[in-house]
RNA sequence: GCUCGAGUGGUGGAAUUGGUAGACACGUUGGACUUAAAAUCCAAUGGACAUUAGUCCGUACGGGUUCAAGUCCCGUCUCGAGUACCA
């Protein structure tokens, strides 16, 4: 019996779906463990061979919590709605709905390709999801309850007092009973100060208008990132370099009405909560760097002849007697107000300037230094000394307060500024040179001419400066975070809706009990052209307040029917909850039931991309915390333990493209009948050259550095001019030539699906695959063969070294897949992609098969075991369970191949052995494991069968093959009983001949024996 | 610039608290079987010298600790990831 791995695969693949195997039930007396993947976004290009690497290494792990007793909650879905559906739509015309569901059904794209889909993809690979609890984020039916966080942040504020979010209700009546003097809550920086009495006064509006300075989620006029060419704005997260992450869209700072979420309020319990969970330390860091926490104080500053005031914040208040200028962002609010009339011009010419650049130019040159001076002075507190205002652009208006003290001695950017500007520089650093750059080592600090703070260190001259500040009402503590709000709204249609209508300009929530808002249908998917967002070409998208439903646009009076909400939610939206969701995802009266989501309470395993670090990880963070203090989660982090996988890369493959010429005398000829003829031998004929030939050719390192011309070169040329002789026999001169004005040898992608393990061009393969091709010339090297050249990039479609796993399923399964993915190295770790070695993981289920079948059937015997066998399979249980727990399943598949080819050479047969070892297997490599489960003569699935029992007893040694060293090298082996103690050990090495050998008649000073591991002798 | 991570054969990678460096696999070479190919099986495979024994050198580089260092400490270099005028 052979190992068709075909029809194993697809026998178990379907037995497991119509079982439902996988399903988890939410009441159960076993413990529960949630293995989680980050949900893929379903595209058209389907999934590569990288895309399962997280997704095979947390089956693994799911499928070895059942064998050890636990009720796995292992789910999967799709983070459905985003960017690359809505381009498409723009495109074709075609609804994104549609095309998201191909994407992830299968189907045929309007173009006529056909598309497998991701869970057909999904499903050939043998992961055991419990696919009744599906999420798509683009269903009604899922973000209905988007739409519910979202009203439930709205109607809640941050109480700094109790360090939580609670109802807007309680703000309200704290308002209504003594204004907002004393609230200590998370608003906006310019909320006003008001009194019960005023409150009682204010209009409905007005009112409303205070409110959303609390609320978690706000609609306010806000700085934000403009991607034109994507036609919206983006969070901080979502633009990298200064450009959209996707796409690479240059971005501009633009003030927008926007829809924010309040995640500030949450910056130190974000921080504080990593050290609860066990997720990758340089992921923690890049969180804690992103919410960027800084302590230090806020100074006001008083201007001369006016009654504004400059705030500042500085983590520096030690260094105040050093302040030498002001400095505002170009942006900030005082900058008109403060200016003077001889300044104006020059300050007005800077800002416009600076408002022109976009975020990335301002980052390309941060080396030129520009800036103006307003003509205002503020005063210094203490010395009440002038002190000139300026602005310039290396202060960011979204940080801290927009506006710096400078202290050119002691901060590098201040003192460039004034060195560029001739602003004095004074020094107040004890013994410290600063003629050449600012000295900023706080641990070496001694402050001097500083008045009070002379001689003091940085630490006591810091707690001092706040002290005296605060004495004169002009500063106090502060602490400061970059993390700033984020941007919730989008200008795209293939987003959730808010559930959002507007009376007076002021947004209100359509009632739980109305959602959710679905989305409605468009014509046009782009801006309407009045520059709305795409929802703006709905007619029917209106809110009727007496029916509470979805009516035309021709209805609205602003009485009982009003506009709906033009924005979109962003991308991230959907996936900051969806883990919960998982857990009772077809409630249609909660998101999610109490029952459900306290027995399995929180993510056990988390598995996914590092690149999620600042976005979806943040947010969901928050939104949890958001959920934990409205009691609706019991635990304020989601995800327990989080590993991030590494990127399998793609292994391009390169053919070089030889650029030639052909000139000749054009003599009884006609000139155009010539050139026509040598343009269409060039487009006919190109010149391919394997990498051998290229490196005759050309100096590797200089691409352009032409070598010298090879004999094979030169053969191809004159066939070349046989083929120009033939045509005008008459003419004189005829010459082919190499191109070598630039770099000549053009490195071209090839699909590697062209090429063999050693790096061999099917040439046939090539020559069909472009029309352009079919009769190129392919020079092979000296051995006769055409070599490619290669180099590791990423996998992508435009670089023809995408390997889907679909091709391996077909050609090796499923089970030498998830093998040879696991075999590839340390999950976390990003490794290239070779098709080479999957051989190795295929032949060794091949060898597992036949540990249990020969050519007549199975051959698996009762027969006791020998403890040879015992040894090898205890040896192997204790080793995989181990490496499973520490998430080192790479090393588990190379013990799974040292224990087959142990107990094959051992020739077992024995169904104690074979049994157990298919329930390691399983698993790994789910399908062979069922077959040979089902064949040993059992009728239950394999999938729960009881983890096999290591025992120590079976690898008890009698003796030990000891190294013996000499001055650490290790020079021969000897075999000792292990019950000998030190002294013994000792006699019997130092009596052993080649021991004698090794000394030299010399006498050791000294014996080293570590019993049951190493002797060495020194001398 | 800052933060974090990593450098081991031709390749992917092993190596538990410091204790036999290179497990396992790919690739390569030789051999068996076959008319042939594929598949399968056997052997060799870090480098150099010796080709029997053996010796020397080897975990990016330079030092150090130790009986013993891929592993610990100090310094240097290279690569990768994140972040970037954050006051």
């Amino acid at each position: 019996m052979n190992y068709d791995f075909r029809e194993i695969e697809a026998k178990w693949q379907k037995i497991w779906a119509d079982k439902q195997t996988f399903k988890a039930e939410n009441h159960s007396d076993k413990p529960k463990y949630y293995v989680l993947d980050m949900f893929p976004y379903p595209s058209g290009a389907g999934l590569h061979v990288g895309h399962p690497l997280g997704y095979i290494a947390s089956d693994i792990y799911a499928r070895y919590k059942r064998h050890k007793g636990f009720n796995v909650l292992h789910p999967m879905g799709y983070d459905s709605f985003g960017l690359p559906a809505e381009q498409y739509a723009i495109q074709t015309g075609q609804h994104p709905a549609d095309t998201t569901k191909v994407n992830i059904e299968g189907g045929v794209d309007k173009e006529g390709n056909k598309i497998e889909g991701y869970r057909k993809q999904l499903d050939r690979m043998g992961f055991s999801f419990d696919w009744s609890r599906e999420v798509r984020t683009s269903d009604p039916k899922y973000y209905k309850w988007t739409q519910w966080v979202f009203i439930q942040l709205f109607n809640s504020w941050y109480n700094k007092d109790t360090d939580k979010a609670e109802p807007i209700e309680s703000l309200i009546s704290i308002f209504e009973k003594e204004g907002n003097v004393s609230t200590n809550a998370v608003c906006d920086e310019d909320t006003p100060i008001f009194s019960q009495a005023d409150w009682k006064n204010y209009s409905d509006t007005e009112k409303q208008r205070l409110l959303l300075k609390y609320r978690l989620t706000y609609l306010a006029d806000t700085e934000v990132n403009w991607c034109p060419a994507l036609g919206t704005v983006l969070a901080n997260d979502e633009i990298v370099n200064g450009v959209s992450e996707r796409g690479g869209h240059p971005v501009i700072r633009k003030k927008m009405t926007q829809w924010s979420m309040r995640i500030t309020a949450y910056a130190q319990r974000l921080l504080d909560g990593l050290d609860k969970v066990d997720w990758p330390q340089p992921l923690k860091d890049s969180q804690t760097n992103w919410i960027g926490r800084s302590e230090g104080a806020e100074v006001e500053f008083s201007i001369k002849g006016s009654a504004h005031k400059i705030a500042v914040f500085t983590t520096r208040p030690d260094t105040i007697f050093g302040v030498s200028f002001m400095t505002l962002a170009p942006e900030h609010d005082l900058v008109s107000q403060i200016t003077t009339p001889e300044q104006k011009a020059e300050v007005e010419a800077y800002v416009e300037a600076t408002a022109k650049r976009s975020e990335r130019d301002r980052m390309a040159d941060v080396k030129t230094i520009s800036g103006a001076f307003t003509g205002a002075y503020a005063e210094h507190p203490f010395t009440k000394e002038p002190i000139p205002v300026w602005i310039g652009d290396y202060v960011l208006a979204g940080y801290g307060t927009g506006a710096v003290m400078s202290v050119p001695c002691g901060d590098q950017r201040d003192y460039d500024f004034a060195k560029h500007f001739n602003i004095p520089i004074p020094n107040i650093f004890e013994g410290i040179d600063i003629s050449k750059e600012a000295f900023s080592d706080k641990a070496t600090t001694v402050i001097t001419n500083s008045d009070f703070l002379n001689g003091l260190n940085y630490k006591v001259a810091t707690s001092k400066a706040i002290a005296e500040l605060e004495k004169l009402g002009q500063g106090k503590g502060k602490i400061n975070y970059r993390l700033r709000d984020a941007v919730f709204s989008r200008q795209r249609y293939w987003g959730e809706p808010f559930p959002v209508y507007y009376v007076n300009g002021m947004p209100q929530m359509i009632d739980e009990k109305h959602l959710p808002i679905k989305l409605p249908e468009v014509e046009k998917y782009l801006p309407t052209e009045t520059g709305e967002p795409p929802l703006g070409n709905a007619t029917v998208w209106a809110w009727d307040v007496k029916k509470n439903g979805v009516v035309s646009n021709d209805l609205i009076d602003h009485k009982t029917v009003f506009p709906l909400e033009l924005n979109t939610m962003p991308g991230w939206a959907g996936s900051s909850q969806y883990f919960n969701r998982y857990m009772d995802p077809h409630n249609e009266d909660a998101i999610y039931s109490p029952e459900a989501i306290n027995y399995w309470q929180d993510v056990d395993l988390y598995i996914g991309g590092s690149e999620h670090a600042t976005g979806h990880l943040l947010y969901s963070r928050f939104w949890q915390k958001f959920l934990f203090d409205k009691g609706v989660a019991p635990k304020d982090e989601f995800a327990k333990k989080l590993i991030n996988q590494g990127m399998i890369t793609g292994t391009s493959a390169f053919v070089y493209k030889l650029l030639y010429e052909i000139t000749q005398t054009y003599e009884h000829y006609d000139k155009k009948e010539v050139v026509d003829f040598h343009t269409e031998i060039i487009n006919r004929n190109p010149i391919f050259v394997s990498q051998s030939i290229r490196n005759r050719l050309v100096d590797p390192d200089n691409l352009d550095d032409f070598q010298n011309l090879t004999p094979e070169i030169q053969e191809v040329l004159d066939e070349i001019k046989e083929k120009v002789i033939e045509k005008f026999p008459r003419t004189k001169v005829i010459r082919v030539d190499l191109d070598l004005r630039k770099n000549f040898a053009i490195p071209l992608h090839v699909d590697v699906g062209f090429v063999n393990a050693s790096d061999e061009l099917d040439e046939k393969a090539f020559k069909n695959w472009r029309e352009e091709y079919s009769e190129a010339v392919l020079v092979a090297g000296e051995d006769g063969t055409f070599k490619v050249s290669r180099e590791v990039e990423k996998m992508s479609k435009s670089k023809y070294n995408v390997v889907s796993p679909d091709a391996i399923c077909e050609e090796y399964g499923a089970d030498s897949l998830r093998l040879y993915e696991m075999f590839l190295g340390p999950l976390e770790q990003s490794k290239p992609w070779n098709t080479a070695g999957i051989t190795g993981a295929h032949g060794f289920l091949k060898k597992l098969w036949k540990l249990y079948f020969e050519e007549s059937g199975i051959k698996v015997t009762d027969e006791a075991p020998s403890a040879e066998s015992l040894k090898t399979l205890h040896k192997t249980i204790k080793k995989v369970e181990e490496d499973i727990e520490n998430f080192s399943f790479n090393t588990s598949v190379s013990t799974f191949m040292i224990c087959v080819n142990e107990l094959t050479a051992q020739k077992c047969s024995s169904r104690s052995i074979l049994e157990p070892l298919a329930i390691l297997v399983s698993p790994y490599a789910p399908h062979i494991a069922e077959e040979l489960w089902e064949q040993l003569g059992h009728n239950e699935s394999i999938a729960t069968v009881p983890f096999p029992k290591f025992e120590q007893k079976y690898l008890v040694e009698s003796s030990k093959e000891y190294p013996i060293s000499f001055n650490g090298k290790m020079r021969f082996k000897l075999e000792l009983p292990m019950d000998l103690s030190k002294e013994e050990i000792e006699a019997e090495v130092m009596a052993h001949e080649k021991t004698q050998a090794q000394l030299q008649g010399r006498t050791p000073k000294k014996v080293i024996v570590v019993p049951g591991k190493i002797v060495n002798i020194v001398g």
